[in-house]
RNA sequence: GGCUGGGUGGCAGAGUGGUUAUGCAGCGGACUGCAACUCCGUGUACGCCGGUUCGAUUCCGACCCCAGCCUCCA
């Protein structure tokens, strides 16, 4: 009997039985990138977590529509192009590509639709207009802004009161708003920045307003669940919340919020305006992306979690202990069904149960140990296959396990495997003849190549060292 | 200041009103020519002060400290 799903909503504040507007058809959307540079590790996060939040809903319900964004019109993009002299859309579509390649790199599905904002405009213009039509927002100097005050239910996601709002509003208020509060939906463009004709004017649109009219478009008016980063929680999810209910005319946009913690180097935030960030595609030179995966995945997905050289030491240590457990499973079966994306059958409840109570991560990683030590305590082969097989099962619900063994232990390393077997042949022939001296000569060679030995029952094994 | 979420053994990190997290590291042992891998065994842990309770790390209150948001940000 397998516990229903249970997620934390950030509106309400509690963890709620997950329970889709159509159980046939599980909508989710997640905040993507702005493409202007290569993504940092916390950028990662949200998309490994997700992840694997869209494996477990595959294997709960019959249909899942996962939609990620793309943020590739905004001021930032405009800035790093002039600063390069490189045209707009080249910059875009080489980020874009960087993202998709750091991205799968951690192991992480393609959803299902991966929009772009500048693809929407007519959507995004016609959503803005629904909300002036409504009164909800209006025309001021060239620019569409949204009318906070006209959105009872404004606030009601980051929690926060009105007259809390009045005390943060101490930046300077453009004279063309109503209200301090009131943000942009659209505003004009000069002739040598990107731009759309619009009814108020050439110009471009906000960035909330994007994230509401690509989820309309692609999943609906309202959704079961959209993800992202805790620092959107406001103000980009409360106004796009806003802007979705009043023109949608709809009370519940999202029916489970779901924010993901942080992750800090040292004591703070990594984030690109701090400058203390380390890009996946530079920890991709010294780590596998699996690795990374792993040290991401041991933390609660709503905690801080601290990025550390020491952290990915233990990351790879544990992936190891998993991938022993393996041993003698790179059997073609396990090559096409990891093919074919989904694998058959039951999936491990040491893995499962801990997931459908709020993705709790590091309590699947503690099961999937469970089921690695049953591995090696198994009392025949057919029973060690079982629990191999149960692994791999709950491997793939974490996006983790999904190579061969030696494609691990070699670790993306360029040695030639000939070479290494037969340097092990002539070690194992000095030890036939119990030259031990020659043999660990040998073996000291290798391990000073970063490459160590195992023997075994069933001869010598060998390995690159992990970071 | 307001709103979130935290403070757990050497490190990372779950969880629980009284019973083993898990991984890494350490220590003792088995295996091994020696190692590695694996196995067995091993550690006085739960910020501080009160309260509730037969019993609190776990519930309640105060306090101290930390992170995030209140401005672009995953």
């Amino acid at each position: 009997m397998t516990p229903e799903l249970h997620l934390h909503d950030t509106r309400s504040g509690r963890k709620r039985p997950f329970e889709p507007a159509d159980p046939q058809r599980v909508t989710m959307y997640v905040c993507g990138p702005t493409v202007y540079a290569r993504v940092h590790i916390g950028n990662g996060r949200p998309a490994v977590v997700f992840d694997v939040l869209y494996r477990l809903l595959q294997v709960l319900y019959p249909r899942v529509d996962y939609v990620r964004n793309i943020t590739d019109i905004d001021d930032k993009i405009n800035a790093a192009a002039r600063a390069n002299g490189e045209p707009i859309a080249a910059l875009t579509a080489r980020f874009i590509d960087a993202y998709r390649e750091d991205i799968a790199a951690l192991g992480v599905l393609d959803p299902d639709e991966e929009p772009l904002a500048t693809g929407h405009i007519d959507e995004i213009i016609a959503m803005i207009q629904a909300l002036i039509a409504g009164n909800h927002a209006y025309v001021g100097d060239g620019h569409v802004l949204f009318h906070v005050p006209s959105d009872p239910d404004y606030g009601s996601l980051s929690h926060r009161s009105l007259e809390d709002m009045i005390d943060g509003a101490r930046v300077d208020v453009a004279p063309y708003k109503r209200d301090p509060k009131d943000f942009v939906l659209w505003k004009p463009s000069t002739p040598e920045l990107p731009g759309w004709d619009s009814p108020w004017g050439r110009g471009r649109p906000g960035w909330h307003i994007e994230c509401s009219a690509m989820i309309k478009k692609h999943l609906g008016e309202t959704i079961d669940i959209h993800g992202g980063g805790s620092d959107l929680t406001f103000p980009h999810h409360e106004n796009e919340a806003a802007q979705s209910r009043c023109a949608n005319r709809v009370d519940d946009y999202v029916r489970y919020w779901l924010h993901n913690g942080m992750l800090t180097l040292g004591q703070e935030k990594m984030s690109k305006s701090l400058g203390n960030i380390v890009t996946i595609h530079e920890l991709l030179e010294r780590h596998d992306g699996e690795v990374l995966r792993y040290a991401l995945l041991s933390g609660h997905y709503r905690q801080a979690l601290v990025w550390s050289d020491d952290l990915l030491t233990q990351a790879t240590a544990s992936l190891d202990r998993l991938y022993e457990a393996l041993r003698g499973q790179d059997d073609p079966e396990r090559t096409s069904a990891i093919e074919a994306g989904l694998p058959a059958g039951d999936y491990p409840e040491a893995v499962l149960t801990p997931l459908l109570d709020d993705l709790n991560t590091p309590r699947a990683l503690a099961g999937m140990h469970q089921l690695a030590d049953a591995v090696h305590r198994a009392a025949d082969d057919a029973e060690r296959r079982a629990h191999q097989a149960a692994l791999l099962r709950g491997g793939w619900l974490l996006g983790l396990l999904d190579r061969t063994v030696d494609a691990h232990f070699q670790r993306g390393s360029d040695v030639d495997p000939a070479e290494i077997d037969a340097l092990i042949e002539a070690r194992n022939e000095a030890r036939r003849q119990r030259n031990f001296a020659r043999a660990d000569e040998i073996r000291d060679e290798l391990a000073a190549r970063g490459i160590e030995l195992e023997d075994g029952r069933g001869g010598t094994r060998w390995k690159v060292r992990g970071s």
